[in-house]
DNA sequence: ATGTTGACGCATG
DNA sequence: CCATGCGCCAACA
């Protein structure tokens, strides 16, 4: 079991409509939020390359992890199309102000025990 | 073993 | 609000 399969298992449990942050998932598996990006990003990595793993990865509703301001961190990335994580969230119900802001006292995922 | 790389977060100016 | 700086650590070459 690897560290990324771990937050992968997590972030598949985000339900939709509802989003987390790297700080929160990387604090409930004891992580550091940097690895929790870290592993994130390899999706993208494997989704461009390996097809078999494709299916794995295409589970995994990476769009629900946003950074602890509530704002999409992907923008800046080449891997991924421009605002795709956000259109992904708006498809999900997420509302966005004009400043690509989300409201996380209203979103944040609430882990239940 | 060693150095590098980040989808981070927080503190500070 | 913007800009650095730094700690952090799994994976990879």
């Amino acid at each position: 079991m690897k560290t990324y399969d771990r937050v992968y298992i997590l972030v598949r449990k985000i339900p939709k409509g509802k989003v987390s942050t790297y700080g929160q998932i990387g604090q409930m598996l004891g992580l550091n939020p940097r690895v929790v990006g870290w592993a994130l990003n390899r999706l993208a990595k494997v989704k461009s390359n390996s097809k078999d793993l494709q299916w794995q990865v295409s589970a995994v509703p990476w769009q629900r992890v946003i950074n602890s301001k509530g704002k999409i961190s992907t923008n800046k990335l080449h891997n991924i199309p421009l605002d795709l994580q956000k259109k992904l969230l708006i498809k999900e119900g997420i509302k966005f102000n004009k400043e690509g802001k989300t409201d996380l006292k209203k979103y944040m995922w609430e882990i239940k025990l």
